[in-house]
DNA sequence: TTGAGATAACTTGCATACACTAAGAACATC
DNA sequence: GATGTTCTTAGTGTATGCAAGTTATCTCAA
């Protein structure tokens, strides 16, 4: 009762969700309900389920009669995709601002020291991103609308897949790190167009 | 190709869609899947189907083994749907001021003047609520990024069912007209910001 | 009368079977 | 050899049956 009330379907999606954010399955990849099915040792209803709600979510993609596919982006929809989130998140912590209690901001600046941290002691890169992705979830929440939050961690789901193809441009993540640090300012300064502005 | 390749799932989805926006499905009532079934002449599974789309697109909400229920929301989270709403279109329209096409300007432009035709001269109600929408739906879509009009349209969306629950305030119109008016102006004057702000 | 427990009726979740679609293979035609 | 046509077959879409869970009804004691 405490939440394992989980149907079989709910179980398919979210082991297909794993294996698409962990890359073991790669945007293109096909997905063919009959072998995901005797792979999770259940029929095809609940993985049809469960490719309906990824199809849905813009995770995997799916025309009538052909098999489901995981979503592929071409290079300008990612672009749009990477635009819309950012607007999303700049209008979240527009919103943050002035809506994050003090404890909030608190754990917001710990998230960012301990990434500056791993930073200087060039530490492991993916903890770094971790960092990142933790950084922007903090913020988000601050907004205390749910609507928003869900809407823009939906959005950022959608090319979860496609970070790990990001170049890692050298001097990017310092430059990266100094916007954080104009965004901490400007939320604790409570200036929200600035912190808007990433 | 021309004609719809749709399943019967889509069928089905699109009709229960209709009703809900149609307010023969109010929020609260319960959807059964084997009534509903009969009622369009087809077996459970393509109705599960539409089901699980429309809970994943947040018009239905469902829970294991309970029935599906047309989407009921409290004030609190239709606040913070509107709320959120008002922030994704305001974050188009800054980009539609710097991104919308002169003819894209005019209708939009044409639309208002209809409005405020339809307003003067005491026209149906229906028909500004639909201009309303019009104009909201061409500011949106001036941004040209595909994916925060999705975003945004499906937002709109959700809270559809409830416009008919919205009271006519006295002058509530006119005010709305008078902020379209501002959007428009700044529009034109190439106001990003101010157009944010409606 | 009211409330807890038992039980019957109903609904959902899943498995299985079948129907239909759409690509590709095999074949015939030119 | 190229082209068009008919099989083949892998794979999806839908129907149906059954088991498990949920909701409603009934019973009976306080």
């Amino acid at each position: 009762m405490t939440d394992q009330d989980l149907t079989q379907a709910d179980t398919v999606r979210l082991a297909i969700e794993r294996e698409i954010f962990g890359g073991q399955l790669a945007p293109g990849d096909a997905l063919e309900e009959g072998r995901l099915a005797s792979r999770f040792g259940v029929s095809r209803t609940p993985v049809r389920e469960a490719i309906t709600q990824l199809a849905q979510a813009g995770l995997i993609t799916k025309r009538a009669h052909k098999r489901a596919v995981v979503a592929q982006l071409d290079p300008g929809t990612m672009l749009e995709l990477f635009e819309a989130l950012a607007e999303l998140e700049g209008a979240a912590v527009f919103l943050s601002t002035s809506r994050m209690s003090e404890a909030e901001k608190r754990e917001l600046k710990d998230i960012h020291e301990a990434a500056a941290e791993n930073l200087r002691s060039d530490g492991d890169p993916n903890e770094y991103a971790d960092l990142g992705f933790a950084f922007h979830q903090q913020i988000v929440r601050g907004c205390h609308n749910t609507a928003l939050i869900d809407t823009t961690e939906w959005l950022a789901l959608r090319v979860l897949p496609y970070r790990r193809f990001q170049v890692v441009a050298p001097g990017r993540l310092q430059r990266n790190q100094s916007d954080h640090d104009a965004i901490i300012s400007a939320i604790f300064a409570g200036d929200a167009e600035a912190a808007r502005e990433e």
